[in-house]
RNA sequence: UGCCAGAUAGCUCAAUGGCGGAGCUGGCGGCUGUUAACCGCAAGGUUGUGGGUUCGAGUCCCACUCUGGCAGCCA
């Protein structure tokens, strides 16, 4: 049987027999034996295996044993005696799967940029970096769903296809069955939907929140955490047109319930992680972003700062600093702003709340000053925006009449009108950018190397 | 989508309008319980695409394509 390296580098005893198999990281041949690294992703690091002439066929193997080869190998284990590692395989018999070929293998045993490894998507999964990435994704996703089940959080599965345009929000991707070469018309010319597969227009969804308001109503405490689409023409190092989102909705709840949850959210997130991958933290701190591990210290550790929109605006007015866009009452927070109030100022996350109505969602609470909305914004320094919630307008007629105002239609909104018709309750959530969190925690800089295989405008090769 | 920067060897980058270079990788040889080993040798090029200016363009001009950063939109 077969043993995971991570194991074996952790456990392994010297004299126990054991097989392992992984890809060739690098060879280094010598006079008397050789030396391979061996990497199967279960860990940062590789295991050593030392390769003597007694092995069968040992000069042939050597030249197929590149970077990039696949491989099964046993052997016996041995206390190593130089420094670099507690332990090494000394092989008995290999098995070569698979050769790469050093001419036209992409990957060389050196550092790459991580523009270069965007072009070979791929294969990049076999660099240290991103194998530290996406055991630290994995070890993220699975420590969601430990806060919320040890919560009794329900898990509801959104639907990815949707006819709700909800919020206004963003361009949305059009899901349709027709033949593109010949769309239905109508006499005004305009696509005719009635004959297309839904029997009107669909999309790919952009926020489970509707829906998870409805099962919220229900279960009083659910989540999602799956997919969600944009199809905004953004290029930047922090927007995805495919992207994971995590959104809580809690009925009986108001929003300094929302923003407990949150920060115990991504405290405990945090804090499972550092426990979890030790060494890839450990490695992007020393590699990608050396404030990594004192970041998370200072998430675990430390309340974050709680300021409303009015006093955050009040900040920005009194800071020295020149902005390049206007602060003003009644104006959204540009990335300058956001950036200022949590790298410069509080230099730790920070909830602003209580936003102006007119630049929110028609589902955001409206407080008695008729002025502002229950709604926060969790800033983190350098990735922004991480989180955005509120807590939602139970009140039928004041939501009613806030579609109104947005210039939306109530009867698009049926469905979600009736939970405040029947039952309603107060309630609150709020949204994750998965990804954005990854980012955060790993100091990564740019979206696209956080999920294995990204969607951006003209991206999707991989 | 806007602004800015960039595109030269497999990778990362140099090159005053005048003979296209280096380091690393890969190849060959040597050496060593090695650690992204080390030492030596050789090899490696339609300078993103299409036009233009010029005696002469990697270099200047125009367009396009792509990439990156920032901004907008947002998570």
């Amino acid at each position: 049987m077969t043993e995971k390296i991570a194991h074996l580098l952790r456990h392994g005893q010297p004299d126990t027999n054991v097989a392992i198999q992984g890809w060739v990281r690098t060879k280094r041949e010598l006079k008397e034996f050789t030396f391979l690294e061996i990497n199967d992703g279960s860990a940062l690091a590789n295991l050593q295996v030392v390769l003597e002439p007694s092995l069968p066929d040992y000069k042939d193997l050597l030249k197929k044993l590149n970077t990039g080869a696949s491989v099964e190998i046993s052997g016996t284990l041995a206390a190593s005696p130089a420094k670099g590692q507690r332990i090494e395989l000394k092989a008995t018999t290999l098995q070569l799967y698979g050769e790469a070929d050093p001419e036209t293998y992409p990957l060389q045993k050196k550092r790459h940029s991580m523009e270069f490894l965007r072009e070979i998507g791929h294969l990049r999964a076999r660099t240290n970096t991103f194998g530290a990435v996406f055991r630290v994704r994995n070890a993220c996703a699975a420590a969601i769903h430990q806060f919320f089940q040890d919560r009794d959080f329900l898990w509801v599965h959104t639907p990815i296809i949707s006819a709700s345009d909800c919020e206004g929000a963003g361009e949305m991707f059009t899901v349709t069955g027709f033949n593109l070469n010949k769309i239905p018309r109508n006499e005004a010319q305009e696509i005719d939907y009635s004959q297309d597969f839904f029997g009107r227009q669909a999309y790919l969804t952009v926020s489970g929140q509707l829906e998870a308001e409805v099962m919220a109503t229900a279960f009083s405490n659910v989540y999602t955490f799956g997919p969600t689409f944009r199809a905004e023409n953004s290029n930047t190092s922090r927007h995805l047109a495919e992207f994971w989102m995590v959104e809580p909705e809690m009925a009986f709840c108001d929003l300094v319930g929302d923003m407990d949850l949150a920060e115990a959210f991504l405290k405990h997130i945090f804090k499972t992680v550092l426990e979890r991958c030790p060494e890839d933290m450990e490695f992007f701190n020393q590699r990608i972003d050396n404030s990594v591990l004192a970041t998370a210290d200072n998430i675990i550790n430390n309340q974050f700062e709680r300021v409303t929109y009015t006093e955050a605006i009040a900040l920005l007015e009194k800071a020295k600093k020149k902005f390049e866009y206007p602060v003003k009452w009644g104006l959204d927070l540009q990335s300058e702003h956001e950036r200022y109030l949590a790298e410069e100022l509080f230099k730790k996350p920070t909830i602003v709340t209580d936003y102006p109505v007119e630049i929110k969602a028609f589902y955001m609470r409206l407080s008695d000053d008729e002025k502002t909305v229950r709604a926060m914004d969790i800033l983190a320094p350098k990735i922004g925006e991480i989180i955005g919630g509120s807590q939602r307008e139970e009140r039928l007629d004041v939501l009613e009449q806030r579609i109104i105002n947005q210039g939306l239609n109530p009867k698009d909104y049926w469905w979600y009108l009736d939970l405040r018709r029947f039952g309603t309750v107060p309630h609150a959530g709020f949204g994750l950018g998965f990804e954005r969190l990854v980012q955060f925690m790993t100091g990564m800089g740019n979206i696209r190397d956080v999920i294995p295989f990204p969607r951006a405008p003209l991206t999707v090769e991989f």
